[in-house]
DNA sequence: GGAGTTCTGTAACCTGGGTAGCAGAATCCG
DNA sequence: CGGATTCTGCTACCCAGGTTACAGAACTCC
């Protein structure tokens, strides 16, 4: 991408406040924004399988999921929910090898896009790149160890209170309703939370309504928010490595 | 590591073999080698959080797990099989950052060992070793969403045949009994493996022998064998891709 | 504006898998 | 070698969560 692009001064400043390129020396960054490519896609768009392993994206604005589903019974996991600031598709990046998953656009997507091979040869000859890289990489493996624990030890309602929690605003508290907004996921289906923590649709209704009634969260369609963050971290289970000796 | 070393050329030489270095030119392979000193752990060890952060091993010889803990029930999730030619923790040399999660030493382990800063200037310094160290980080990360994806979408007894098949050896059939040898948890009790699928202990043991009633596989304390591969595979549902359209 | 679609709410029923318990076999170690 | 420990085998019981079904609300789009 050109500097004269109308689109350069918003991209570049994305990619400034991007995991993957934060704290990086502004040449670094003019030289990394050559190897880009503006591009968009409408939500629902089919992408290729060709679209994971011979290109490589960062997203500028939207969101898409990447997800697995069991060939018999259609039930699904998201394994990723990747929106403005995250690269696409990381592991094919890595071992230029094709992703086993399916990519599903939630949302009008602009992305900076580039040929994989070309990513991966600017990352060999930029190691200073390293220093925003590897650490993005070491986050996305945790987040990846974190939802396998969540699957492995924690029941329904725990991992649904910590999908929340991870989504929601902790610095904001909405004025006029003294609600922590939730974003990424504020507007998604019950079925859609539902893939996102291994369960299914009525399960998540189920407690949801349970979150409600408790008052820790409030919903309609469309809209999820934060009423009780306390409860809600309680219900996460994230407080009990500090609160076990005082076990009821 | 020097070359004169005892060590030196073993050490090499799994090293060579290592994902994490294979094909690797042996002038770069040998300047590696001298980031490196030998170090040994006993059975049992307990490692230091220490280790894991300011230290980074490749494995020679012998096995450890990482395993995270439910705070309150005991259960536990093995996320990770460390063996020969594993990197260990390559999430802490990524970004640098303590890794939550508990190390176990299953044998006498002997490793080639750095500090893990020292490590990463090196790696920044040759940029050459991108050609193996991103796959090999790659490849960790297929195996996190391998896992997740068993978790949250197949049930306990295709999560137990899929792990036996990730480690059964398909090149060589023991000849006087014509089994298909396992390697890395072939001793593991029924508790280990159980942690290893996010399971308990009674529910692999009630799985194995049912597996072992259709002739799938035998076993006896510390010993697991596979007796029919193509019948393992099944109930790992490893084929149903290709036998979609035949569905019963 | 209205038909069609998607989402939410709820209930009944079932089951895979987990807990708890006990006993015997195998292994370890002093 | 024998006591202690670990592992395996098995059973009874319970329940979180999943499937199925139906109805109403909300949204979309022509």
């Amino acid at each position: 991408m050109l500097p004269e692009s109308p689109f350069y001064q918003n991209s570049l400043q994305t990619l400034q406040q991007s995991p993957l390129c934060k704290g990086l020396n502004r040449k670094l960054l003019e030289d990394m924004m050559q190897l880009f490519t503006r591009r968009c896609w409408g939500k629902g768009t089919r992408l290729s399988e060709q679209q994971s392993k011979s290109y490589f994206h960062i997203i500028l604005h939207g969101r898409l999921k990447l997800t697995r589903m069991h060939p018999e019974t259609g039930r699904a996991i998201t394994l990723w929910l990747i929106g403005p600031g995250d690269g696409y598709d990381i592991i094919s990046l890595l071992d230029g090898e094709e992703h086993d998953i399916m990519p599903v656009v939630l949302d009008e997507v602009e992305t900076l896009t580039t040929r994989a091979d070309i990513a991966r040869k600017w990352i060999t000859d930029h190691p200073e790149f390293n220093r925003c890289f590897l650490p993005y990489i070491g986050e996305q493996m945790r987040r990846l160890e974190d939802l396998s624990t969540n699957l492995a030890l924690h029941d329904t309602i725990t991992r649904l209170a910590r999908l929340i929690l991870q989504y929601v605003d902790l610095k904001k508290n909405s004025p006029p309703t003294n609600k922590y907004p939730v974003h990424l996921i504020n507007d998604f289906s019950h079925e859609t939370l539902a893939c996102m923590v291994g369960s299914v649709r009525t399960v998540i209704n189920r407690h949801l309504q349970q979150l409600k009634k408790d008052g820790i969260v409030d919903f309609h369609r469309g809209h999820l928010t934060v009423k009780n963050l306390e409860q809600l971290a309680l219900q996460a289970g994230q407080f009990l490595h500090r609160k076990q000796l005082d076990k009821k």
